[in-house]
RNA sequence: GUGACCGUAGCUCAAGGGUAGAGUCCCGGAUUGUGAUUCCGGUUGUUGUGGGUUCGAGUCCCAUCGGUCACCCCA
């Protein structure tokens, strides 16, 4: 029979081993407690949603995935043909609260850890792709949002890198109003404003020369001063004077100045946050912090969470004014990046811990009782199900990770026994089988 | 979308125009109940696909598809 090539399609690739699952399911798990703990609220929103909602932004629709049935014929349905993948949980988000604005306790602090699409080239030494999770957790109030609520979400990401333990990061924040006064200074022409911030979003990682050529092609007349005010690395203090002693619009400063004084508040080490004004962010959608995370030991990894302030969510949705802060983590960049930089702990293969032999098919029972006193006591336990031999047995209890075997036959169910295998030390004792669970405890556990 | 490079076993790679190979992985075995290593044996392929040149093509030429990387943009 002719077969089809099993294969995937380019981009939607990241497809993991059980024991990489596992590892993925752990850094999920890490972050949903981590954004539960700070009391947000978690929502799911459905894959696909109406064409109209994803363009409401003006988006870029090239990278919007439409739907359609592989079989369309005359009776397609509304589903298929006005539907498309979402591309980001922010756009989702904004629909959800205008839709259901009467039933949310505002300020309203959700966390949404799901895939999103999209139609880009996909890069896999980038860590791009076209089907990928993204975490987001954001502060939606009505009418105004407390800047407490923008240091909050450093203290967030503090909290989630800090328990990852993937080394030093730095949360660098930056403000679009202080780049708004910037190049007001800097005499940007308006028009070019736009180009110029995306050439700003590089300036740490293309060379000096090629910058300064940019930002002159796009009319800015003290490119090297303005490159000079952005490369240069200062405390956090020190930014804000320099930014005062060019007298930019105070207010702007001055918001900054407030954030970062809170971020402390929040009990964020200095060391682990700055002001950093290369950060600009391409979305434009953002009128007041933004932020970036990079890793400290691994700056080519890029930015590894990323957001900031906006005034008005759901302003294409609602008369109602809904401002609010938020931030993304890219869970499938960054997990496939830590696993390039070995920065993932190595993970369990197994979710059980315990796994009971088969030896010989007359005490079926007996081992699955062995199992369901095991299960009872909150031990992870599986049952070898197939015939096999021990040593077959046994060398797949080693290769997918088990700590321990429980080893039983006619010998020691006549003596009314079972082995106990510890399979990392390699040694084994007999226990009564009524002891089994004290004993498998303390295999796994000590004594 | 634009440009450059690359397609050989599941994976990493070899084969000067003359019969497609190695390592690894996987599977089985090494006398009846113990997972590393070792030893023995085994499956591996329309050489991405389709044409062309040639007595003969994995190798040369053309096309096509796929992949990788850079740019754009982003997580």
């Amino acid at each position: 029979m002719q077969k089809v090539r099993p294969a995937l399609l380019r981009g939607f690739d990241q497809e993991y081993l059980p024991h990489e699952q596992l590892q993925f399911n752990a850094l999920i798990g890490l972050v949903r407690a981590n954004f539960e703990r700070y009391g947000f609220l978690p929502i799911e929103t459905p894959s696909a949603e109406r064409k109209e909602i994803l363009t409401s932004k003006g988006g870029v629709e090239k990278e919007i995935y439409a739907l359609a049935r592989l079989a369309a014929g005359e009776d397609e349905d509304e589903a298929s043909t006005k539907g498309a993948l979402r591309f980001d949980l922010t756009v989702p988000l904004a629909r959800y609260v205008a839709m259901r604005e009467r039933e949310l306790a505002f300020p309203f602090r959700r966390y949404q850890i799901q895939r999103v699409w999209r139609g880009e080239t996909p890069q896999a030494s980038k860590g791009r792709f076209r089907e990928f999770y993204q975490c987001d957790i954001d502060i939606i109030n009505r009418e105004r949002l407390s800047i407490l609520a923008e240091a909050e979400i450093p203290s967030v990401i503090h909290s989630v890198f800090g328990e990852m333990a993937i080394g030093a990061f730095r949360i660098r924040i930056n403000n679009r109003k202080v780049l708004k006064a910037l190049l007001q200074k800097f005499e940007v022409p308006q028009a070019n404003s736009a180009a110029v911030l995306r050439v700003l979003d590089k300036v740490d990682r293309e060379p000096a020369a090629r910058i300064l050529e940019d930002l002159r092609r796009e009319g800015v007349p003290r490119a090297a001063a303005l490159h000079q005010l952005m490369t240069t690395r200062r405390s956090t203090g020190e930014t804000l004077d320099a930014l005062k002693g060019l007298g930019l619009d105070p207010g702007a400063v001055e918001e900054l100045a407030q954030v970062a004084a809170a971020i402390r508040k929040f009990g964020v080490p200095e060391a682990a946050f700055g002001i950093d004004l290369a950060v600009v962010r391409g979305l434009d959608y953002y009128t007041g912090t933004i932020y970036e995370t990079t890793l400290e030991s691994y700056p080519e990894l890029g930015s590894i969470c990323s957001g900031g302030r906006y005034d008005d969510l759901a302003s294409y949705f609602t008369d109602t004014r809904l401002p609010g802060v938020g931030i993304s983590i890219g869970l499938t960049r960054l997990f496939s990046k830590l696993k390039e930089a070995g920065l993932l702990r190595e993970p369990a293969r197994t979710p059980a811990e315990a796994l009971v032999v088969t030896m010989d098919g007359r005490y079926l029972e007996r081992y699955l009782d062995m199992a369901r006193a095991l299960r009872g006591a909150g031990i992870n336990t599986e049952v070898y199900l197939e015939q096999a031999k021990l040593k077959n047995q046994l060398a797949y209890a080693d290769r997918k990770g088990f700590r321990v075997a429980l080893i039983a036959g006619e010998d020691e169910f006549a003596r009314n026994m079972v082995q106990v295998k510890n399979l990392l030390s390699k040694t084994a004792r007999d226990h009564p089988l009524e002891e089994v669970v004290a004993a498998v405890k303390e295999t796994l556990y000590g004594a």
